[in-house]
DNA sequence: GCCGTTTTCGGCCCGACTGTTTTCAGTCG
């Protein structure tokens, strides 16, 4: 059995579990399993049958039992039962805001309701102001979250929540309430998708800076208004959280608002080890502050060097910043040209002078173009005749520039069969060839896994492109193995992209981290189908931060004449 | 259900807000 699934069958027994009102440690356990399973790097049968499953810290003997039953069976008693007596839309319910598990429990239990839909008729018949515990607020409130859900799904793109949370931080900023505002949450730590946006201000009288935040123009809805936190829903539905400190609270707020939750919990492990005490408020030895005027120096008073925030994820940040040994991760000043754009010639809106222009403007010294292949007719894929004019034209442009150079690049389509979409003597003109799938992707894991080798073992692939296949909140990544794919990328000196569509934002960064392990190299590249898209490189930029990948990780921090000699030597 | 320099039981991270109460439970982050 996948991992993948193990996990999500591990965490729905912890979901399931505090439905029925068991110990809430009971489930944490399964919680605290699922994640242990997910990060492991190693492959999870392998383990299982060398029996090492319980040497794992967080894995005792009940669990250990249960996932070498998963694993080896496929299935697992325990948690068929435990669905089976539990329905299925009790756990729709947890997607209402303000309801849990012991509440749903009650519904349950009192109204013998097992459904979303069956709540909302309750709710308008008055049934819930009986229940102990409920009232009048609490009925509207669940109706209002059952109206919320059906009208917008729980999860935004970064880069329009990041987007966002600039303009609010601008307004905020400009109605000066607050001696200091910044973004925190997953934002900050630049997740690829989030859920809402989290903002911290210090001021020593919040409920001027609260009053100016919940009169945002686009707030649609006041969900939350305190003393010291207040939460709004924006008008194209995402929420946004506040929370207001002292100035000299600011640095620990920050890292706690920062999170991830994981994070956190791990370094209050630490604290509470080392005898200190954290919280949003400070770190305290008994009931003394630290004092800390930024978050390097809470990490130093914990022994630890700074974590930057992408980092921040529970994944060996802390171990390594205890070691010193945190990466210095790529920045966009690394980066010293671009590949992977599309022009006019395919699917771009730019012309290839206009983008040549426009990347050399922003102060990269080369540009590799790289429209769509013959088979891409959907993207007006280029035949070798558009080819050769493509090419006399980036002939003559090179002629003019003496500080710019343009690289001669193709996305080809791994067709089907794992073949690239020109011969070779075509493909040995390119000085780097993209490869991605484009088509057909539903193929089984395996023969996707196979045409996807296949293609990245040509002599003459440079890069894969978007790995997984994946659109964010749209469409899931093609069915493959991606640990045997990285491998290969490894062991064959291929290059694997990080593609920084907003949309793609592929490689995943929780596989960069194991391929960077593995010692593959990486292209950060923007996918830009015109002169705007070049920018989407920051966030890819980000996403390489989240897979801990330093300059030396990453090709297009090479100069031009290292980058030149790089790609010839990969034909040879 | 897990764990142990307090080791086989008794803890397990912490605080704000809301809605319900009349001192607190539940939810959320």
């Amino acid at each position: 059995m996948e991992k993948k699934e193990i996990v999500k069958i591990l965490n729905e027994i912890g979901l399931l579990l505090e439905l029925k009102g068991e110990n809430p440690f009971k489930s944490r356990a399964y919680y605290n399993a699922a994640r242990i399973i997910e990060l492991l790097d190693e492959d999870i049968e392998t383990i299982v049958k060398e029996d090492r499953l319980k040497d794992i810290k967080g894995i005792g003997e009940a669990l250990n039992k249960k996932i070498t039953e998963l694993v080896l069976t496929g299935k697992l008693k325990y948690y068929e039962d435990l669905k089976a007596s539990i329905p299925e839309g009790l756990i729709d319910m947890l997607k209402i805001p303000g309801l849990g598990p012991k509440r749903i429990r009650t519904i349950y239990e009192q109204l013998n309701i097992t459904s979303v839909r069956e709540l909302e008729y309750a709710c308008l018949e008055n049934r819930l102001l009986d229940l102990p515990g409920f009232g009048k607020k609490m009925q509207n409130n669940i109706l209002k979250g059952i109206q919320f859900i059906k009208q917008f799904s729980s999860h935004f793109l970064y880069s329009e929540a990041y987007s966002q949370a600039v303009d609010y931080k601008e307004y905020l900023d400009a109605a000066n309430v607050a001696k200091k505002t910044e973004i925190a949450g997953s934002l900050r730590r630049k997740k690829e998708i989030v859920k809402d946006i989290d903002i911290l201000s210090a001021s020593n009288s919040p409920n001027t800076v609260i009053d100016t935040f919940i009169k945002y123009p686009k707030v649609k809805e006041i969900v939350e208004k305190g003393d010291t936190k207040s939460s709004v829903i924006l008008e194209d539905g995402i929420g946004v959280d506040l929370r207001v400190i002292k100035e000299y609270q600011f640095p620990y707020a920050l890292h706690h608002f920062t999170g991830s939750k994981e994070h956190n919990t791990a370094m209050r492990h630490r604290a509470k080890k080392m005898g200190i005490k954290m919280n949003e408020y400070g770190i305290f030895k008994g009931e003394e502050l630290i004092k800390c005027l930024n978050e390097e120096e809470i990490f130093f008073n914990l022994g630890l060097s700074f974590i930057p925030p992408e980092l921040r994820e529970n994944m060996g940040e802390i171990e390594a910043a205890e070691k010193g040994t945190i990466p210095n991760l790529v920045d966009n000043s690394d980066l010293k040209g671009i590949l992977h754009v599309h022009t006019r010639y395919s699917d771009g809106t730019n012309s290839l002078k206009e983008l040549v222009e426009a990347t050399r403007n922003l102060g990269y010294s080369y540009l590799g173009v790289s429209d769509h292949s013959k088979s891409a007719y959907y993207a007006n894929g280029l035949n070798e005749e558009q080819l050769f004019e493509q090419w006399k034209e980036i002939d003559n442009l090179n002629q003019i520039y003496n500080d710019f150079r343009i690289f001669k690049g193709i996305e080809s389509d791994i067709l089907p069969d794992g073949s690239l979409d020109f011969e070779d003597e075509i493909l040995e003109k390119f000085d780097f060839v993209i490869a991605s799938v484009h088509s057909n992707f539903n193929l089984n894991k395996q023969e996707m896994t196979e045409r996807i080798i296949k293609a990245l073992t040509n002599k003459y692939t440079t890069i894969l492109g978007h790995p997984t296949g994946r659109l964010l909140l749209a469409r899931n990544g093609y069915d493959i193995d991606m640990e045997k794919i990285i491998e290969i990328a490894s062991s064959h000196g291929k290059i694997i992209e990080i593609n920084s569509n907003p949309y793609r934002l592929d490689l995943d960064w929780r596989y960069i981290k194991y391929a960077k392990e593995k010692n593959v190299i990486f292209a950060i590249c923007p996918d830009a189908h015109n002169i705007e898209g070049l920018s989407h490189i920051t966030y890819g930029i980000g996403i390489a931060k989240k897979g801990w990948l330093e300059a030396k990780d990453v090709i297009n921090t090479l100069d031009i004449e290292s980058i030149s000699k790089f790609l010839k030597d990969l034909k040879q």
